[in-house]
DNA sequence: CGCGTTTGACCTGCGC
DNA sequence: GCGCAGGTCAAACGCG
């Protein structure tokens, strides 16, 4: 029997989301995080029973504990990694490790922005090649803290926003517990 | 005045 | 090197 990790547990959690996703990470954070074992509490916590089902059923005839280790083991490849095996809307890309924390979340949203409980200057916007929509870039206003987003809309489906967060706070949420609370 | 956004310039890594 | 693509800087600007 699996336990979802708590919300609070994720260095970067986002309120809103309620479309996956991607994680990834970084080797100096792989031994306080636990390795893949961190990996595969945020895919079991971010995808249902059935989108697990789905992507067994996508990636041939294995089990999702299966593919997702092998998806864990593309991890420490050099190269970023795309399986077009899974369907289109349930993309999942794995990123070479990097030297920081990062996740993304995948959000059907008609907002570009949402409040995540941090806040957040804008310092950049980019036209970024062969999507139309352009990538903003911010950064986290708390002192010291040197986390940064990306802001975009998904290039094959635009009423998605993708939301890809990078470093760990060294701060908490200002306002998690309005949100926890409200579930 | 304080703070956040805009936006073109600048920087950097990578492939040729 | 050179050029491209993506990421960042920072001066100017906007707004309470």
């Amino acid at each position: 029997m699996k336990t979802a990790p708590q919300f609070q547990d994720f260095p970067n959690p986002n309120p809103n989301f309620e479309d996956q996703f991607a994680y990834t990470t970084t080797h100096h954070h792989h031994d306080q995080l636990n390795g893949s074992k961190y990996f595969r509490d945020i895919f079991n916590y971010l995808m249902s029973d059935e989108d697990l089902e789905e992507l067994t059923s996508d990636l041939h005839s294995r089990t999702a504990s299966e593919n997702i280790a092998d998806l864990f083991d593309q991890f420490s490849s050099s190269a970023p990694f795309v399986d077009h095996n899974i369907k289109r809307r349930r993309k999942v890309k794995i990123y070479k490790a990097h030297e920081e924390f990062r996740l993304a979340f995948r959000t059907r949203s008609d907002l570009e922005v949402m409040d995540d409980g941090f806040k957040w200057r804008k310092y950049g916007k980019k036209k970024v090649k062969s999507s139309p929509n352009p990538r903003n870039y911010y950064k986290c206003t708390s002192e010291g803290c040197s986390v940064k987003k990306r802001v975009e809309r998904d290039r094959e489906d635009s009423s998605y926003v993708i939301t890809t967060y990078e470093g760990v706070h060294n701060h908490e949420t200002p306002s998690l517990n309005i949100h926890i609370s409200s579930l």
